[in-house]
DNA sequence: CATATACCCATTGACGCCCATATAATCCCA
DNA sequence: TGGGATTATATGGGCGTCAATGGGTATATG
């Protein structure tokens, strides 16, 4: 399975390493699993993560974007001055950087979140508590998420 | 036949395996007859599965939303992180994770029931009930189910 | 030289693989 | 067509492997 799909808690040791749940090692292409890009959400206090090959596929998005608006420089600036490169080592751990730590409330534990094409790093009750909310917006809409769930190619 | 028809009702081993029903398992795509993919459902307690290719489908529907938009979050965080893969072994079994079966009440034995391109998985006796009250809502409107049975592609 | 980080090894528990059996379904031949 | 033989399915259990975690030590980098 080439995606990230659901979520795991796993724990900081006192080196400051965390494992990358296996199933998201897998997910990365096999070419490069021992590298992998982590920035801060723009949407939430979280960290966003993917394997390098992802990069062209976020810069894709932001250049879909009017070249002269706003958003332009304030979605560029944000995501690629940000983005940090991090080492998986053998055992599949990895060191979150401190500024991603602080801007994410992570301490000890950290919730991963899988999100199809990447991932997103939570403090634990922070990430258990969007889940809740985005699944109570989305069920007020049933019919687009039973559109989306069922729908038959 | 490629299509998830009938019920079965299978036992939970010591070691929390259950197994999938051989009529299933056919039913899965050649390629990927050894993971599946779980999630809880979205209109009843019961659990929702299918083929992994199935959720690639998803995961490029969900890839065309905007992706900086706030639905972009909520739909990949409703569903990818809300679903977990599952590995089917060489016997056909596989593992309901705790969570999935505390949602849908199960505890020793599982009812599956057949839903054409996907699969429900309930605790037996709310699965019968739950069959019991849905063709009963149907009869009453016996124009209705008259028209999608006898209509004619 | 001091701190950070990568590599190596160890431990524990969960899970996958293998083998085994019983019951049910199917086949096959006289 | 009957009845024994073969195959498949659901289920049980042993055991090796892998994932998550802990810690020691070498190496790099300023």
């Amino acid at each position: 399975m080439d995606l990230f799909v659901s979520k795991y808690f796993n724990k900081i040791d006192k080196k400051g390493r965390i494992s990358l749940p296996s199933s998201f090692r897998n997910a990365l292409p096999k070419a490069n699993r021992n590298e992998i890009i982590l920035y801060k959400s723009i949407k939430s206090s979280s960290i966003e993560g993917c394997g390098v090959g992802r990069l062209k596929e976020i810069a894709k998005r932001i250049n879909n974007l009017d070249f002269f608006s706003e958003d332009y420089d304030d979605f560029s600036t944000s995501i690629f001055s940000e983005i940090v490169t991090t080492n998986v080592d053998k055992e599949g751990r990895f060191l979150i950087p401190e500024e991603l730590k602080l801007y994410a409330g992570i301490k000890t534990e950290a919730a991963f979140f899988g999100q199809g094409h990447f991932f997103q790093i939570w403090e634990p009750k922070q990430g258990l508590k969007n889940t809740e909310d985005s699944r109570r917006r989305l069920l007020k809409e049933k019919k687009s998420l039973r559109m989306i769930l069922t729908q038959q190619k």
